[in-house]
DNA sequence: TTGTGAATTATACGGATGTATAAATGCCCG
DNA sequence: CGGGCATTTATACATCCGTATAATTCACAA
């Protein structure tokens, strides 16, 4: 019996790379419910029982693309910090707004987060690599905020992050489901306002300057 | 061939609140693939059917599940308000106050809400229901933040809700995500003194009053 | 009291899903 | 260039899903 479908055999990093990032892909189409094995193995470009053989179970897989996911949005948000700014402030306004604007700011990457949401509730090590990933953002950002030339012990330090952090993250839910809802640029203007006047600081200014790419 | 389940007819209303309760409590409880319709029909006591009887399909109970979870989460966040403060503040206090509290804050209520929020950006019924949610939570915060005694034009006003819509739901999802991570009361305070800051007024010392049930 | 219609149950269907297992194929090493 | 083994494919299985349709039973009206 001929016509069996011929492959090439990969480097295991390759393949569970592809199994994950195909698993992202579907996820931020379609949810969690078009991930299947078998789309999954597809977009791959391989067959659903290859998926058993690089992770023992489909839960793991999620793990697998949960952590890649977390890893992620945060390495890109620092990606804007390379660029070497003067001023602590201009630090801190860049990073902020880099976190209100495309790539980060995506209908599909809010629905692909909310899509894994469920199982960091329910699984105790999905819980746990959403707060290292929760907790790196936060103590990046709190290191941006405690450079800054003003004088704050390290409670209300950390009660500061927590604020900043919230905004943040509750324009970036907002602009990411309802992208129409605000003009463009308006998300980081905000963001920066708020964040400067929750600091006491000025970055609205100093952040108009383009960002590099 | 007797041993057929005895039943009570029951008025219309009654089916599709239980229908569409059912649905919401197995959505919160194991994410949106537990309300499977035998699920759902087996939780409001009867059998799968019947759903088909009162919905045209799956999909239409998921709308009228979300229209309804919507409405509790601004109707119940509203409550606090009828209890009449005497100055504009502590109106406002205790509205953020409440937002940051359970039951709002409550890890089975987000994980309700990301359940849904695939659909919502797929669907574009599910948009429209979402969009009319978050904009009367948004306009009733924004007609507090009015009656401040302050001046601010109304493009600042709107630029204020949307920055304090965005603190509140920040710190209503990562409190409820993670609730460990914050202490008793803490959500609560530092939402307040974000508000304030942003908006340049004191909130923390009326928000202090115990806030009656 | 009984008939009638709508509410409810019961059963069936096609398809999809995660998993398990066996067969075959590509590739590295000798 | 051939043998051996891990990688990959293929097939099978039990279960669950949403939906469609037919059969029953309750409740109300006459």
């Amino acid at each position: 019996m001929p016509d069996r479908r011929p492959y090439r055999r990969e480097a295991e990093d390759i393949r569970r790379d592809a199994l994950i990032g195909a698993a992202l892909e579907l996820i931020a189409e379609g949810g969690p419910k078009s991930a299947t094995v078998r789309a999954i193995a597809d977009r791959a470009g391989v067959t659903p029982g290859l998926i058993r053989h690089y992770f023992a179970s489909k839960e793991e897989l999620t793990r697998a693309a949960y952590r890649r996911l977390m890893d992620r949005m945060t390495s890109e948000n620092a990606e804007v910090l390379d660029a070497q700014q003067a001023s602590p402030a201009a630090r801190l306004a860049a990073f902020v707004a880099a976190s209100l604007r495309p790539p980060i700011v995506d209908p599909e990457r809010v629905g692909l987060w909310a899509g894994f949401l469920h199982d960091v509730r329910r699984d105790p090590q999905m819980k746990a690599i959403h707060a290292a990933g929760y907790y790196e953002y936060r103590d990046l950002l709190q290191s941006l905020i405690a450079d800054l030339p003003r004088s704050a012990d390290t409670g209300q330090l950390r009660a500061d992050a927590i604020a900043c952090n919230a905004v943040i993250d509750g324009l970036w839910l907002e602009g990411s489901v309802l992208p129409e809802s605000f003009a463009s640029g308006e998300l980081e203007s905000i963001g920066l306002a708020a964040v400067g006047a929750i600091l006491g600081v000025t970055l609205l200014a100093t952040a108009a300057l383009p960002v590099p790419l």
